[in-house]
RNA sequence: GGCGGCAUAGCCAAGUGGUAAGGCAGAGGCCUGCAAAGCCUUUAUUCCCCGGUUCGAAUCCGGGUGCCGCCUCCA
């Protein structure tokens, strides 16, 4: 069994050999800290927190590295708008963003390098190429020129004679200073707009183009030849094609071996955008009452490489999703005596989920396979056929698993406020008394203070709502 | 204009040549004092439409339709 990946480079399947046994270098394009990320940028951070949590369940030492980008023209232009220094708004945004995937239960990168720190790495990139014949200058900004690397396009296998300049209506094209529109900046000279954000350096008063700080701190904590690079379809062109241009004809070394690219989010069905009211960053959703695990789920739950829809249906079956998972788990922990140690069922759950999972990160397969395990182990403790020791072993295996998808961990045993145990405790006096409707009037009011109280052979059990 | 992706039940969503996973919601049943949870049954004779290839197509090919993305700094 092998774990393959749906290579963008090639756009086929291949099977993940890293190029040190053991090991995956992973950079993951990160965000650009000038606002609050949205459920969009969330998703492709999913995608690569459950491709890493993955390759680490797989026994990969992973390194992984995810860049900041804090420096680029949006972030400029907000230091205009609000009067703030650079500083005041990256750091801002980064501990918005820190704080975000922690509520999303995404792994941390192991660096988190941020542009501007730097500069050093990105001036001696570009003098390298610039050595090597790959750049030119016009009025103080360098760029670099295509024409000089016969392979671009073989990621995007975007033909550069056909591209129409400035077609996405984004960028005039006679804007540009490059001799040719489809050249990018890798270093830009200052001018009044830039206010207060520039570097003196050896290549001038400027400040460094946006696809070289991937390029430079990819090889910085990665070295020039690494595993995985990852990020969303968008990045494809042209980002990711022109760090393969500029990586490449600075070190000759091959680049990157696997390119992983995740498809877009739409919101119920259609483009998120804050004119259709559709837009959501993760503290909007929160505000709203929905749990972050749900939202995980949501993100998580549809292929990476599938246009997800995230619907708030989908959300609330995530939640009901969720309370099987945190009931089932609840039960397993009740389980006592002789039985069934489950071992046969929990050996072909791991199976299936492992054969789903190495497919190209089939999760969507993998949570099924979870599902029917919990449905034929519910089904053997309706008969009253599991051990205690199956119950352990289902427990573990969900452990297991959930360090691959965070979504099984169920839910924190809060404890039980003492006067909702003495309601309990009424409600069962009430019961064996068979004065029903003094039970069931006690249920509601238990039921309005948010707790759910379910009568098992064992006694009653109380959950909150 | 160029390039690429997607379309599977009420909703979310797997499945890329062998006869439609799973979850949520709905219906019926078992269990229960009644519930809840759980289990069982049920819910797509059919996978956007029209052709074609094949013994066999949701899967491959051709043509439509619709949605989405990229085409110089949006995940």
């Amino acid at each position: 069994m092998a774990l393959v990946f749906y290579n963008t480079l090639g756009r086929k399947k291949e099977a993940f050999t890293p190029i040190t046994e053991g090991k995956a270098g992973l950079y993951t394009c990160g965000p650009t800290i000038y606002n609050y990320a949205h459920i969009g940028n969330f998703r492709a951070y999913m995608f690569e927190d459950l491709l890493k949590r993955y390759l680490l369940f797989k026994g990969y030492e992973v390194r992984h590295i995810m860049n900041l980008t804090d420096v680029e023209d949006k972030l400029i232009r907000t230091c205009k708008e609000t009067g703030k220094p650079l500083s005041e708004i990256t750091r801002y945004y980064a501990d918005a963003f820190f704080k975000d995937i922690k509520t999303l239960d995404i792994l941390p990168a192991d660096v988190y390098p941020a542009a501007t720190e730097h500069i050093h790495e990105v001036v001696e990139m570009i003098k390298t190429l610039r050595d090597r014949g790959h750049t030119y200058e016009e009025q103080g900004s360098i760029y670099f020129r295509l024409s000089t690397f016969d392979e671009y396009g073989a990621l995007s296998g975007i033909n550069l004679d056909e591209l129409q300049a400035g077609a996405s209506g984004r960028v005039q094209a006679d804007e540009y200073d490059a001799e040719e529109a489809r050249d990018f900046a890798l270093w830009k000279a200052w001018d009044e707009e830039d206010g207060d954000v520039f570097w003196e350096t050896e290549l001038g008063k400027g400040r460094p183009g946006w696809h070289i700080e991937c390029s430079a701190m990819s090889m910085k904590y990665l070295g020039a030849h690494f595993d995985i690079h990852c990020g969303g379809i968008d990045n494809m062109f042209p980002h990711h094609e022109n760090e393969i241009a500029q990586s490449r004809c600075c070190s000759g070394e091959p680049f990157v071996n696997y390119w992983l690219h995740c498809a877009h989010l739409v919101v119920e069905g259609k483009k998120m955008s804050k004119s259709l009211g559709n837009f959501y960053t993760l503290r909007d959703l929160l505000e709203k009452g929905i749990e972050p695990l749900a939202i995980r789920w949501v993100l998580l739950a549809t292929h990476y490489r599938q246009p997800s829809n995230f619907a708030f249906d989908a959300l609330a079956a995530a939640s009901q999703s969720l309370r099987r998972i945190a009931d089932f788990r609840l039960r397993m922990q009740e389980i006592r005596g002789e039985g069934s140690d489950l071992q046969k069922e929990c050996a072909a759950c791991e199976a299936d989920f492992v054969r789903d999972m190495d497919d190209d990160l089939n999760i969507s397969g993998a949570l099924g396979t979870v599902f029917t395990f919990i449905r034929e182990v519910n089904r053997q403790a309706d008969q009253d056929e599991v051990g205690a020791e199956g119950a352990k072993n289902a427990l573990a295996l969900l452990d297991k698993l959930n360090a691959v998808t965070g979504l099984f961990a169920g839910v924190r045993e809060e404890a039980v406020p003492e006067e909702i145990l003495e309601l309990v405790d009424a409600r069962q006096k009430a019961r064996r008394a068979k004065d029903f409707a003094a039970s069931d009037a006690i249920r509601d009011q238990l039921a309005a203070a948010g707790w759910v109280v379910e009568d098992t052979p064992d006694g009653p059990r109380v959950k909150k709502l």
